[in-house]
DNA sequence: CTGAAAGCGCTTACAG
DNA sequence: CTGAAAGCGCTTACAG
């Protein structure tokens, strides 16, 4: 079972053993036969390293350490599949964990891999642990956040174009005429989620209609149909009486078609429909959906990139701390009745 | 950084320091105030134990390797989160991996994992592995197999009622006057797919319908929209021309979805349609697609409930091997015309 | 060409 | 009450 074992089998040193089923054997000038002897045996019990043996020694673990927000959500199982492939590309192993939402949990699991020695870490944070994060960060650690940022804190960072994505879907429809556009957004401890609100802010702006807190409502992240349809009902009657409605996020998406359904509400003729975040059954519902859409694989791929080039360099130059933002894509349904609407204005 | 750099600093011995960080000071009888001493200074220091030196003395890791068929399919996500949660609760970290239907990869996964030394395994394998899922059990390594098995080869297994959930959805349509069902379904080298055709054929005896094997297609698992669209125009018309169609899968669902709505085929008017996996927004798409459905949750939590049984019990023991069904549920919607079908009956 | 030996960072009998 | 020591399974200079 272990590489001592196979060495007094054979009659051998481990350092013999280790070098042969290393593929070492050549540099070490051993010879043929002795190296097929090793393989034969080793192959015939089926010997398999013990690689916690050997990271203990190397210090390297080939692994990288993703802590998801949420694994249930599809946005993010999406992104895990993207960076576990890229990752594969370049030799690394990944282990995917979820942090379920939880702060404390989110900081359980970093203590948990970087004890089991991962190489470096991806992390779509919670937004409750800048601490953890930034301890991480001023230690060397090679770290990529993604998605998720924290204000003042300058890490390496993947994103969408967020606040350019939430521009777009906003003016869309405001160029499409709808004046009292409602937001549906969570609460905003993450700047993700407020850049989001800005963007609109600065849409309504640049077409000189002022902006309105009532319109927009702030539920919780779990927020249930109960809830959004008190909510919803609050926008859509005088003195709001939204003729649009922005929704923040995919699962907050489906809530408000949900309840706007249940409630009558006729998309888009009595209220347009638009949504942050793009998932692929959108086009099927009725009426498909217009969304901006953020490139999950694209963001990734990237991440694993500035990841591995982290690993790579020493830790004591001094890096520079890379941002890349992911273009995100305007995909134009039937939700806010462009046709419609467009014709009218001809 | 480690415990021998505390023990140095401090002027004590490893012992003395290990006993402290682990909570077993009083147990060693270590006096009050040096485990004070110990516990502040690893605070100040901020010390983290290595996991890799740990688990090669003690032989634990605490993790469950969870290999996960293709975590970017909704139904797996979710499983995969049910899985994780559950663990945890048991005091155990999961690594979920994705083999991305590869066996070759599988098989690799398996070998990492094991070197990796977690305590178990749960994998939703290709169903392209039955080798090396046969010399894991042989080795009486803790094994649970989920949502796939193979045919002949007896391990702990948690999955759907498939028959019986594939028979309740064709017993449906037939119980509605549909005659002429057509399936798409995906290659069938896995029990868990071939399964569900059969219960289509036991459902079509039961109402003295003879089987046509016509209309039984197979495709592979990553048809493209294209593919489909020549099945299932073949399925449509003459002499075939079906009036209902029954699809094995989520992703398949989709695709025929969108196939024959590209193609003009009105559901349920002029083809019912109904599903294997109901995915949540089943219900909102139009018409909302009837579906069994897979309590993938409860699947999750009972497949780590008989791993950690078997990961307590001792190897050498025989112990018999678990099989566990979990129930499906007919989601009877619209996809099928139920009321104006049932109406025309009465 | 090959082996003895040190060491990665921990834990646990055991001796005093 | 506390420390010296062995050992988990590996890898890698180094010596001959």
């Amino acid at each position: 079972m272990s590489l001592s074992r196979i060495a007094k089998e054979l009659g051998l040193s481990t350092a013999t053993v280790s070098y042969v089923v290393n593929g070492k054997g050549d540099q070490n000038k051993i010879p043929k036969d002795t190296q097929e002897r090793v393989t034969e045996y080793a192959d015939k019990i089926n010997y398999k390293p013990n690689k916690l043996a050997r990271s203990l020694f190397t210090g390297k673990t080939n692994t990288i350490g993703l802590i998801i927000s949420d694994i249930g959500n599809f946005y993010y199982s999406k992104m895990a599949k993207s960076i576990e492939e890229e990752a594969r590309k370049n030799g690394y192993e990944t282990m995917i964990v979820s942090s379920h939402e939880e702060p404390e949990l989110e900081s359980d699991i970093i203590q948990n891999l970087c004890g089991r020695k991962v190489d470096g870490l991806i992390i779509s944070t919670t937004g409750k642990n800048k601490e953890d994060i930034k301890a991480l960060r001023d230690s060397h650690f090679p770290l990529v956040l993604i998605d998720r940022r924290y204000k003042g804190l300058k890490t390496n960072l993947v994103q969408s174009e967020i606040f350019d994505g939430s521009f777009k879907v906003v003016n869309h429809l405001l160029k499409l005429n709808y004046q009292k556009i409602g937001v549906v957004t969570t609460l905003n401890h993450l700047p993700s989620m407020s850049d989001r609100v800005e963007a609109y802010k600065e849409a309504l702006k640049g077409h000189h209609i002022s902006f309105n807190s009532n319109l927009v409502k702030e539920v919780p992240f779990d927020a249930k149909l109960e809830l959004i349809k008190t909510v919803l009902s609050d926008l859509i009657t005088s003195p709001n009486a939204i003729d649009a409605l922005y929704v923040t996020n995919n699962k907050l998406t489906m809530l408000c078609y949900e309840a706007l359904t249940e409630m009558n509400v006729r998309i888009p003729f009595d209220c347009a429909f638009v949504s942050f975040d793009d998932m692929d059954y959108f086009k099927y519902i009725t009426p498909s959906l217009t969304a901006v859409k953020q490139n999950v694989d694209e963001m990734g791929k990237i991440a694993v990139r500035i990841l591995i080039e982290e690993i790579n360099t020493n830790a004591l130059t001094k890096r520079a701390k890379k941002v890349v933002k992911v273009k995100m894509d305007l995909n134009i349904r039937n939700s806010c009745g462009s046709l419609l609407k467009n014709a009218m204005a001809v």
